[in-house]
DNA sequence: GGTTATCAGTTGATGTATCAACTCAAGGTA
DNA sequence: TACCTTGAGTTGATACATCAACTGATAACC
């Protein structure tokens, strides 16, 4: 696995520079993001996208694992984050009938008004450090840019439309 | 704080593909290069930065809060992480000697040679991932637009050069 | 038809992050 | 000098993520 020192091709400068860009960005854009969310309506970012994920789903419905790539997530995270959800009513989970290997969560009434209520402020910060920062060709470039890299980092989900 | 819904600006079409596909690389890159280092240097992204940063000061010592504010990370965070890569005997601490408040943090030479194994595998990743799936051009953009949004995220730090 | 394999999810242990409370040192201020 | 204030780091409790082991249901095979 590790290669021998003088085979590496390091980083240039530039190269350095626009990655420190990047992973300073990694570091501090969730962290902003969870914090309003959190200090707002008491949610996580992923709790969020869960919520969001099933409000926009018919039915407010989805399978467990199809939820957990739409949010990014493990399976495993996401079975513990909705039993959470769960506790707090805003979720319900049942077994699919026509499989039962299948789990269902679906957004309840109390779960949607929730969401109506954190979503604004969210958007609004969404808006106000990424999409207010950015002209819209910077913005468009910055869609390419990530879903390139994505690509790469997890060629099983080429990115929609 | 909860502004009204009706007065909120929605996400456009493509300022929300945009802000999802960033979104997705903010989850599924730091996982993928956390998974590279911990398989092969058991190592976190974090530790990996804190150990680098420290490699490249004069005396390969940095006081905490500017070591801190290297990795984008809390201070109380490097606190805990600096302790764990001292029993590792990766780093040692101490007073400096003219401020009895500020600690400097010293890489060791078992640190340094730590990272120096380390380094290869995380550059190739690095590069595979983020440097190779751009082009120069792409990469330019990436750096520019990473800023602009990390000025928004925390104005107290402008980004280097 | 019974056995085995695979798939979808869950669970619990462990590690790590986060927040608030705390310690200790240095600067004022009177 | 005694007192308060601020700054730098540390610590401990709690919350969250991750990994591996597990359960139960369906599908595949002979």
């Amino acid at each position: 696995m590790a290669e021998r020192n003088e085979d590496t091709r390091w980083l240039e400068r530039d190269e350095l520079a626009a990655w420190m860009s990047l992973a300073g960005l990694m570091f501090k854009l969730p962290g902003a993001l969870d914090y309003q969310l959190q200090r707002d309506s008491g949610l996580t970012h992923f709790e969020y996208l869960v919520l969001a994920g099933l409000s926009e789903s018919p039915d407010r419905s989805r399978r467990m694992s199809d939820l957990a790539g739409f949010a990014n997530g493990s399976l495993s995270r996401l079975s513990h984050v909705v039993k959470r959800l769960e506790r707090r009513s805003f979720v319900v989970r049942r077994p699919a009938e026509d499989d039962g290997r299948i789990t269902v969560a679906t957004l309840t009434d109390a779960g949607y008004a929730f969401l109506v209520d954190a979503a604004p402020g969210h958007v609004r910060t969404v808006r106000e450090y990424v999409i207010d920062a950015l002209t819209p060709e910077q913005l468009a470039q910055l869609k390419v840019i990530a879903d390139q890299i994505l690509q790469r980092v997890d060629p099983g989900k080429p990115c929609s439309e």
